[in-house]
DNA sequence: TTTATGGCTGTCA
DNA sequence: ATGACAGCCATAA
């Protein structure tokens, strides 16, 4: 690959996520100028290198669930690194966005 | 070139 | 609540 140069934009949206908050793929895809590209923020994510600076694990999907993915490895790691910021999951693995999500333009 | 598959999402039944 | 479908488009084969 040249390089990941065209998902710089989304990793900037990515790491302005406040500690203690998430965002959405379509949400993180839209702060990013490219609407209707939620999956392109999975890949964007997909692609970090481990050890990566980018709060990948503050991306959840749109019904505050964390999405299945072909390795299941990280799926794990994400629910613990959100639960160490205080983020609370329900008994279905699930988190409330009116509570937890990020709002750029109001009170962060 | 075409097909298939994603860390997705909104809509409809 | 669940399941099916259509958009979306970068990658891989």
């Amino acid at each position: 690959m040249l390089s990941g140069r065209k998902y710089e934009l989304i990793y900037a949206v990515v790491m302005d996520i406040p500690v203690g908050r998430v965002a959405t793929y379509g949400q993180t895809a839209d702060l990013a100028g490219l609407p209707r590209r939620a999956r392109m923020v999975g890949f964007a994510l997909k692609q970090l290198p481990a050890g990566s600076v980018v709060p990948w694990h503050r991306v959840v999907n749109s019904r505050g669930e964390i999405s299945e993915r072909r390795r299941p490895d990280s799926q794990f790691e994400q629910q613990v690194l959100l639960e160490d910021e205080g983020i609370r999951f329900n008994r279905h693995h699930r988190i409330s966005l009116a509570k937890y999500q990020w709002q750029p333009s109001g009170r962060g």
